[in-house]
DNA sequence: TATAAAGTATGACGTAACGAGAGAGTCAAC
DNA sequence: GTTGACTCTCTCGTTACGTCATACTTTATA
C-alpha cells in the first residue's frame, strides 16, 4: 500500500514538514515518488518512522538515530527490547509523579509537610538507568565500530583483507567520472557489497544506508575520498542504484 | 532555606544554564541575589519551579507558560488537578506503547499481521482529551491589556492586585445566576467599578463599553468566565444596569 | 467540463530552548 | 594563599522543526 504525505502524517501523529524535514537529512526518505514529485510512503518507511519515533521518544538527536537505524550492526530486535525495558522504566516515573502530584494537592490543602526533593520525583530523567544503558550501547558505537575497521585494516596492516579492499576501492576510483548507473560501475559495486557480506551480511537497505554515511560523515568521506577525490560521492549514489535495482527484482 | 543554583538544578533535575535561561526571559527570578550577583533561591521559588516544570512537560512554550503562572486569576489547585488526570492519561497512553512495542517485537519474530494504524498506537499526543482541555482552558489567555500591566508590575505589587481582583471575581461569580439588578449584584459591580478606578479613572460609559467589551471580546469572555461560566455575561448585564441607574441620578 | 478547494513541492527565513565556550570574579578548604 | 569547584555575564551555535511565499497537481463539486 503506498500512501501520501499527509496520511503518514496523520496516521505517526507528525506534522508534513518533520517529514520533509526527515526526507531532506535522509532520516527517512520515501521509498518512492509520482512523476510530479509527490512523496509515496510504503509499509516499509512506515515501519522505519516507527523506529525512528521510538528512538525519537527517548530523546535522541535525529542524527545519531539516522547513524543507529542504518549502521548495519544495528540490531532491531535487541532495541525494541531495550526500548519496551525503558517504556516501563518511565511509567514507573510516571506514577511517582502521580503521587507527587497528589501530594502537593494535599500539601496545598491541608498543609501535610513536603521536602524539597519530594517536590521533584518523578521528574528528572537522567535518573531512568535503561537510557543509560541505551546511550553507552547506541551512543558512538555504530559509527566509529565500522569505522575502526576500515581505518584499522586499510591503513596500518597489510592484511589480505585491506589489499582487496584497496584493489575494489582503486578499481572504483577509476570509474568516478562514469555515471553511477553504468554498468560497469554497477559491477564494482557489486563486487564492493560481496566484499563486505564476507565481513558481516549486509541486507540491500543497510548496504544503501552505509552508502549514504559515506557522503554523510566526513569521517568516513575522508577515508575514502583519499582513493580519490568524489569517490565517496559515486561510491553513495551507485551503491543507491545497485540496492534498488535488486530489491525489485525479487 | 536558601540553594544556590547547582543545588536547584540537581533537585529538579535540569541544567543551570536552563535557570540562567529562565530568569533571563523573567519565567523564573530567584527571590534574592548575595552582592556578588549569586542567584539564591527559596522553598517558594521551589515551588514555582515545580509547577513550571508541570507545564512544560505538557508541552507547554515558556512564554505561555510564563503568561498563565502570573495571570492573577491562575488557579494552582486547578491547574493541578487537570495536570494529575492528564498525568493518568498519559499513563494508558504509555501503556499502549508498551503494548504496541510487544506486538512489534512479536511481528518481527513471528509474523504475526499488524495494521499501520497499530503501529503508532500511543504516540500521538494530540488525542490526548486532557492536553486539549489544558489547551483550551489556558491557551489564549493573557493576550488583554491589564494582563500586561500585570505582567510589568513587580511580585508583591502583583500579588496585592491580584488577590483583591479575585475576590471580587470570586464574589461575582458566587452572585452570576442571581438577576443582574439585584441589590448585591449592583453592590458588587461597584466594588468592581471602584476597584477599576484606583487603577485608572473610568468614567460611566467607559465603564458600561467595558462590560460590552467582555462578551465581545472573547479574549476577556474567557479569562473572565474562569472564575464561573457566564460571569461575562452576568458582568456585562450588571454593568450596564449599574452605569445606566447611576447616570440618571445626577 | 470547468473551476474551486485541498494537497503537495521547494525554498528561505524564523524561532524556541537551551548547549557550549570564553573570560573573569567568588567562595570554601586544605 | 592557592587550588578547585562554583558562579557570573556575553556571545554564538544548534536542533527540529514552524511559518510563510510561490507554484504545481489532484480531487471534489457545480
Amino acid at each position: 500500500m503506498v500512501m501520501k504525505i499527509k496520511e503518514v502524517a496523520n496516521i505517526a501523529g507528525i506534522s508534513v514538514r518533520a517529514l520533509h524535514h526527515y526526507d531532506q537529512i535522509g532520516l527517512l526518505s520515501p521509498t518512492n515518488t509520482t512523476e510530479a514529485g509527490y512523496r509515496l510512503y510504503t509499509d516499509d518507511d512506515l515501519e522505519l518512522l516507527q523506529q525512528i519515533l521510538f528512538f525519537r521518544e527517548i530523546g535522541f538527536p535525529l542524527k545519531k538515530i539516522k547513524e543507529i537505524i542504518y549502521s548495519p550492526s544495528f540490531d532491531r530486535q535487541e532495541a525494541l527490547e531495550l526500548h519496551q525495558k525503558m517504556l516501563v522504566e518511565k511509567r514507573r516515573r510516571l506514577d511517582q509523579m502521580i503521587a507527587t502530584v497528589e501530594k502537593t494537592i494535599q500539601h496545598m490543602k491541608g498543609d501535610i509537610p513536603m521536602s524539597n526533593k519530594e517536590k521533584f520525583e518523578g521528574f528528572d530523567f537522567s535518573e531512568n538507568p535503561y537510557e543509560q544503558e541505551a546511550r553507552e550501547r547506541w551512543g558512538d558505537q555504530a559509527v566509529d565500530e565500522s569505522n575502526a575497521k576500515l581505518a584499522n585494516m586499510s591503513k596500518e596492516e597489510q592484511s589480505d583483507l585491506s589489499k582487496s579492499m584497496n584493489a575494489i576501492y582503486t578499481k572504483l576510483a577509476a570509474l568516478r567520472h562514469d555515471p553511477p548507473h553504468s554498468e560497469e560501475a554497477q559491477t564494482a559495486i557489486q563486487e564492493w557489497y560481496v566484499f563486505l557480506n564476507k565481513m558481516g551480511s549486509y541486507s540491500l537497505d543497510a548496504f544503501k544506508g552505509l552508502g549514504q554515511m559515506y557522503v554523510a560523515d566526513e569521517r568516513f568521506t575522508k577515508n575514502i575520498d583519499q582513493f580519490g577525490k568524489g569517490l565517496a560521492k559515486f561510491m553513495c549514489e551507485a551503491m543507491a542504484i545497485y540496492a534498488d535495482t535488486h530489491k525489485k527484482q525479487d
